[in-house]
RNA sequence: GCGGGUGUGGUGAAAUUGGUAGACACGCCAGACUUAGGAUCUGGUGCUUCACGGCAUGGGGGUUCGAGUCCCUCCACCCGCACCA
């Protein structure tokens, strides 16, 4: 009777599935968990030994979870809609809704191979219709709302169109355009598209011009977190800023909200500073200067720092900025226009890469600082961004490192307000120096000038108090096919909602994925989808990828539900996600994205809780473990790595999955490339021992694993305990396809315990010892306490360490290896479930009781304590726990080993930790 | 440059949070059973020394009876952000 884990893996798949083990009733009394993965993407190259990491993690602990006591939500699905289907469809004529279900099928089919607890019945697919019909309906609700700065919340467009009709929109700042102003009475005046394009300027979903990241190779524009270096982060195609027209996600006027809820979320502090770096918040000033010479005309700074407001040297205005023509004197007119054509030559990419070049022009106007009325010269500079603040800063060069070098360049004179802390080399940004040069700030710290400084500027009408963001309004237009159609209509340009009867608009069937003719998406050559009637026509755009997994978790909550996006009842019952697990690279797209809808879907009342998840944990990536072989340079001659010095070779990638260890299979070699089938190899020791190399696992780098050949190889138990044994779930680290053995060969010793290959089953009935009972209780201490805190590869060795000692004392009571099955159920659920039923269980190990933790078992009478002599241990000495501490130290100095250390000195003092250890200081 | 993180054997890593550093594995060495072994089992394995011992948690300093763990400082690597005024 051996382990033989293929038929045992395979018999409890199957019976799980027809009992429907894992199927989860939203009907329970039970507490209740969510344990959320964050889908994948389902790829053409399928999943390899990196990816389960979180899955198997996640896996764990909904079992741990559920032997516990409580009904665990524990679903998956597919994040459907995406470039890559559609770049594929491009290149090969598939369309990709067929692509999509192909690739969805080899993913399913290897995640069953690792036997998770999904409940396949709750599997979501963003490109379903019956899946996006909703997702086009909370985007209906985000146009169809605002968001009530004094309230801090979103409402409904009507609150805000009753006040309009009542107040115009006094006290209710138009986010899209703060010059907006109108009374009640205009209000009533305008016409519907003027009201509509009012009221564009405030929805949470809106239309705007402006400018966009538009990708030429992907004929698309994308989202500033799908941009990496300018550069697509798909495909690393170039980027160049295009003014279009497109919807947005107002996510700014959530910018505080999204920070504070940080505070109440754990995720990792690393993660959380990640997007508070996105969002960007700072506090400062808004600060106008009057231009020399002109009675109306005034350039508005955004500054941090007003407490410099008397080191200003020159001021700095973006090149877009809007006053830059009506400001530049006759004669800087024609370099100022040069240098306009110059800054528009280049691309987002260059400028990015060239930070450090300063470039500027002075456009010949001064503005007067408000305070002390010195001119000050107005400049043009690119590292002055158009999109941030006011477009126009304030420079200080004493102050502000930058300021200080454009000052240097331009041999522009510098004022010192910071005396000493100054040294005229390089500026100090410092709050902390002692005010100089600075008028009524003189003598005052920098720190408490800067509200001085805010007061006295908003006395005097010139400015106000001011808090910015970095974070932008997130672009929602995708020029593609492959994803959400938009529920909009446009009547003679203007843009209404779909009624929601009409829902979901579904993507029609194209034969051609080519972009439209001006840019738009394929959709736009269907005009008999496009065009409704004579003046209506469809939008042409898709939404983009994270517009789906903005809200995926609450379709799990319902996922049949053909009336709403999840009924409320569901929604309150699994709440908030208890974990949710998924690699770092979604840090400021996905996670943002879903907490803002999570955010919007609360204020409009639909859902109870306004972040979605409640823990994050970010899984490692599993790096590769590359071999290498080396060909002697101009033939097909392969030598060995420890003889490769002897020749001059060239370094070659192969195939992980064909070498043992270091050894290569030279058979297999030859038949991996048919470029390869005479290659003759120098071998050392009768064999070829490859190189190797740590990074990324990568098909091009021939180091990938599939699961599917290591679960065929090893069983999914082994695989599961193997992905967990390597380290701590957060940590990255290499895959060693030969450390899986040690994990293996626990198994079958576990296996041992309960069954011999000539005897069969030997587990006896009876009485466990204390020394039993003491391996049993330390095990399920250890195991409970771990699987709570993530900590699986210290559960993996205590596991380890429990059946070592078990063989070793011969154990096969039925009273220690019982309880030792549930502990294991998560981890390797096949074999707890197999043995358990040998054991003549007939229920499901999946629900039985999780073992108890009792004390008594592990509470032990003495201790050995390690004896040290200033700090070295010397010896070990045993005594009983509640031993007296006078007898000890009478015990300790009279040993022998303790004498001969002391070497005849007096005893300053003995230090006497119960149950850890005894110090002697001499 | 700024922010976050990590540095422990040949390798992946443990260390009850200030108390016997290297658990558990991989690898390696030796042995047993075997026609054979990439099966199984047993023992060994941080460095150094013939040994007693000494030295060891990136380097240096400090606090403490006692530091991988706390403090200061320097170094290396990884991950984010990168003209955000």
């Amino acid at each position: 009777m051996e382990y033989n884990f293929r038929a045992i893996e395979k018999k409890w798949q199957a019976h799980w599935t027809s009992t429907k083990a894992y199927r989860v009733s939203n009907d329970s009394s039970k507490p209740k968990c969510y344990v959320l993965d964050m889908f994948p993407y389902p790829s053409g190259t399928g999943l390899h030994v990196g990816h389960p990491l979180g899955y198997i993690s996640s896996d764990i602990y909904a079992r741990y979870k559920r032997l516990k006591g409580f009904n665990v939500l524990h679903p998956m699905g597919w994040d459907a809609f995406g470039l890559p289907a559609e770049q594929y469809a491009l290149e090969t004529g598939q369309h990709p809704a067929i692509t999509t279900a192909q690739n969805i099928k080899a993913f399913r089919n290897q995640l069953d191979n690792i036997g998770f607890c999904f409940d396949w019945e709750r599997e979501v697919n963003t490109s379903d219709p019956g899946y996006y019909k909703w997702t086009q309906w909370i985007f209906l609700q985000l146009f169809n709302s605002w968001f009530n700065r004094s309230l801090q919340k979103a409402e409904h467009i009507d609150t805000l169109l009753a006040a309009f009709e009542k107040n115009g929109n006094a006290g209710i700042e138009c986010p899209g355009d703060r010059a907006i102003q109108f009374t009640a009475e205009e209000w009533k005046q305008f016409s519907e598209i003027r009201q509509r394009e009012i009221l564009m300027h405030y929805r949470l979903a809106y239309l705007a011009y402006a400018e966009v990241n538009w990708c030429p190779a992907l004929g698309t524009v994308l989202a500033n977190d799908e941009v990496v270096n300018g550069v697509s982060e798909r495909g690393g195609h170039p980027v160049i800023k295009k003014k279009m027209r497109q919807w947005f996600l107002r996510i700014t006027e959530y910018a505080n909200r999204l920070l504070e809820g940080l505070e109440t979320v754990a995720y990792s502090d690393a993660m959380k500073e990640m997007q508070r770096n996105w969002i960007g918040k700072s506090q400062g000033a808004e600060i106008t200067f009057k231009i020399e010479g002109s009675e109306f005309k005034a350039v508005t700074v955004y500054t941090t720092r007003p407490d410099t407001i008397f080191g200003v040297d020159f001021m700095v205005l973006a090149p877009e900025h809007e006053l830059v023509s009506s400001i530049t004197t006759a004669d800087k007119q024609a370099e100022v226009e040069k240098y306009l054509d110059y800054v528009q030559s280049r691309s987002e990419r260059e400028r990015m890469a060239e930070v450090k070049q300063i470039t500027g022009c002075f456009t010949g106007a001064y503005v007067l600082n408000p305070f002390n009325g010195k001119r000050i010269p107005v400049w043009i500079s690119e590292y002055v961004l158009a999109g941030y603040g006011t477009g126009a800063i304030m420079a200080v060069p004493c102050g502000d490192q930058r300021d200080y070098s454009f000052a240097k360049h331009f041999n522009i004179p510098i004022t010192n307000i910071i005396g000493d802390a100054f040294n005229g080399e390089e500026a100090n940004p410092t709050k902390d120096a002692i005010l100089q040069h600075s008028d009524f700030l003189d003598g005052i710290e920098m720190r408490a000038a800067m509200d001085l400084v805010i007061d006295k500027v908003e006395a005097a009408g010139i400015g106000k108090r001011q808090i910015n963001y970095k974070m932008r309004d997130a672009g929602f237009s995708r020029q593609r096919y492959w994803g959400e159609p938009f529920p909009i209509v446009y009547k003679n340009g203007v843009a209404y909602a779909a009624d929601s009867k009409e829902l979901p608009v579904t993507l029609p069937h194209v034969e051609n994925y080519k972009p439209g003719e001006e840019g738009e998406g394929p959709l736009a050559n269907i005009t008999e989808w496009v065009n409704l009637d004579a003046d209506t026509k469809r939008e042409t755009n898709t939404m983009p990828g994270y517009a789906g997994s903005s809200w995926y978790f609450l379709r799990y909550t319902d996922p049949q539900n053909t009336a709403a996006f999840a009924d409320r009842k569901a929604t309150d019952y699994w709440n908030q996600v208890d974990v949710y697990i998924g690699g770092t690279e979604h840090a400021v797209g996905h996670l943002l994205y879903s907490r803002l809808w999570t955010k919007a879907l609360y204020d409009l009342g639909y859902i109870g809780f306004q972040e979605p998840y409640k823990k994050l944990i970010n899984q490692g990536m599993i790096g590769g473990n590359s071999r290498l072989v080396y060909r002697v340079r101009g033939t097909n001659t392969f030598v060995s790595a420890g003889l490769k010095d002897k020749y001059e070779t060239d370094e070659l990638h192969v195939d992980v999955n064909i070498v043992d260890g270091v050894e290569l299979d030279t058979a297999a070699f030859k038949q991996w490339r048919h470029d390869y089938i005479d290659a003759e190899f120098i071998l050392e020791n009768g064999k070829y021992i490859c190189g190797t190399q740590l990074e990324k696992m990568s098909k091009r780098l021939f180091n990938t694993v599939n699961p599917n050949d290591v679960v065929e190889k090893f069983g999914a138990d082994t695989f599961r305990m193997y992905e967990m044994f390597l380290g701590p779930v957060e940590q990255s680290k290499p895959w060693d396809t030969k450390g899986i053995e040690g994990v293996h060969r626990f198994l079958k010793k576990l296996w041992r315990l309960f069954a011999d290959e000539q005897k069969g089953l030997i587990v006896k009935e009876g009485d466990a010892t204390p020394e039993e009972l003491k391996v049993l209780h330390k095990t399920i201490q250890k195991i409970d306490h771990d699987t709570e805190h993530f900590s699986y590869n210290t559960a993996v060795s205590q596991f380890m360490i429990c059946v070592n000692e078990l063989s070793t004392l011969k154990c096969n009571k039925r009273s220690v290896l019982e309880p030792l099955l549930v502990l294991l159920t998560p981890y390797a659920p096949h074999i707890a479930e197999e043995l358990w039923h040998l054991l003549g269980n007939t229920t499901s190990v999946l629900d039985a009781a999780y073992p108890v933790f009792e004390e008594k078992y592990t509470k032990e009478s003495a201790f050995a304590y390690p004896i040290a002599v200033n700090g070295k241990t010397r010896t070990e000495m045993s005594f009983a726990l509640d031993a007296d501490n006078a007898l000890i130290e009478k015990e300790v100095l009279a040993n022998e080993l303790v004498q001969k250390w002391m070497e005849g000195k007096a005893l300053k003092k003995m230090v006497i930790v119960k149950g850890r250890m005894i110090n002697i200081v001499i």
